[in-house]
DNA sequence: CGCTCTCCCCGCCGCGCGCGGGAGGTCCGG
DNA sequence: CCGGACCTCCCGCGCGCGGCGGGGAGAGCG
């Protein structure tokens, strides 16, 4: 079974470039081009491949925005490979929001292309080397900058590290004693060492140490109640 | 230049079997062998290896604890490819933040391992794609997440945002009032404008809704002032 | 020119919060 | 056995906070 591919590049020589390295293999089939985004979500739907080869840059609609189109309004279930000289941070955000599957830099060897469409074709997603670079020093500085905070949670009892998070929640003081079945003085004076220990003034810096230290991370509860 | 390799893991079955693989390249080397985490740590010093393939669940000492030793006493610049049967999140940050260069499964096609090896010595990176997948996942559902609650920023006027983000930031009414150099009682009335249009109680859920909106971010600024 | 709307500013009141201090209980290890 | 850590609860005081009402300046509009 052969990968239908659709290639979407504004410069007709890349473009060509692109089709003649994936025509060398035999179990790729490069059905369509386009020289822009609209181009490209007609002929995803006029072609229904199974892997999108797109560029950013292009003009009347930009390769993420056709990627979002593409993909919103899709049934058969493509897949996007985002390819593109530059890797501004901004750019893989937005790729990664819009459901591309891939994210890789035109400098890579050509024989590694054919390799790349056939990982996303079978549901894989792949990441340019210097993108991963920078999630993990994302991740590995967000945990460090963690360690200097979260050294100091271990000044807390357990009890202690419960209210913080409860507090963190937003509950009140009230709350937090109705949900650790707890009386409401013994809150106060659990959140009055927690103060002291951490050095903070007001349960909004509790807060704020909570997200700060990784105690609590954005993304875990709702805040609209 | 041959690619000069340590190989630990504590099933000895397993380990041979990778050394078999790799010994089909003439460019990769396999300098010694480990057992466990300290023998790794050891062999790593006696061998100054380029890369270590390295096993998680190992007796002694476990594959993280060994990569952060070696990563931390190495001076000629070593690269830890990380090498699991399992992918749970916990195994994942902490290897990220050992400082560990590729993160793969055990499941890949015995071919790619050596195009792994390959590439970490370069000073590549490497991920599993399910690990990808789920980074990209979380990337995604943050800025969506972020998205639902940012689109309720709006409502608020411009002078309201300032003061959304400075109660994030631990301020307390009087500072607000001194750093926009406006009388006390007006920031109170700003910021009973913003719950009210929140829908929030507390300044303390202010605070939760600037983190999980992403009006600010972990790690921007200090706490213990 | 009036009308309305928005944004920014202010003052007064009740309440929850933070502070200081004290006290009884259990569990553990020296 | 006795000290220490931890969890629990009580009281009273002062202040910052949040709710409510209101006023003034500027913009857009008929």
């Amino acid at each position: 079974m052969t990968i239908r591919v659709v290639v979407a590049d504004d410069q007709a020589l890349v473009r060509r470039g692109f089709v003649m390295i994936l025509r060398i293999h035999p179990d790729i089939e490069v059905v369509a081009e386009a020289g822009n985004g609209l181009e490209a979500v007609e002929a995803a739907h006029r072609h229904r491949p199974d892997v999108i080869l797109m560029d950013i840059r292009m003009p009347e609609m930009d390769g993420l925005e056709a990627t979002s189109r593409i993909l919103a309004e899709a049934d058969w279930g493509p897949k996007v490979l985002i390819l593109t000289t530059f890797d501004p941070d901004e750019y893989v955000y937005k790729a990664l929001r819009s459901g591309a599957s891939a994210f890789v830099l035109k400098d890579i060897p050509p024989e590694q292309l054919a390799t790349s469409v056939r990982t996303v074709a079978e549901g894989g997603t792949l990441l340019a080397p210097s993108i991963t670079r920078r999630f993990i020093d994302r991740f590995a500085q967000r945990r460090t900058v963690n360690a200097a905070l979260a050294a100091r949670l271990d000044r807390l009892t357990g009890r202690e590290r419960e209210i913080v998070i409860a507090v963190a929640w937003g509950a009140s003081n009230a709350e937090i004693a109705g949900q650790l079945v707890i009386g409401a003085a013994t809150v106060k004076s659990h959140v009055s060492s927690i103060l002291t220990k951490l050095g903070l003034r007001d349960r909004v810096q509790i807060v704020i140490f909570a997200y700060e230290s990784g105690l609590v991370e954005a993304g875990e509860h709702d805040v609209g109640h």
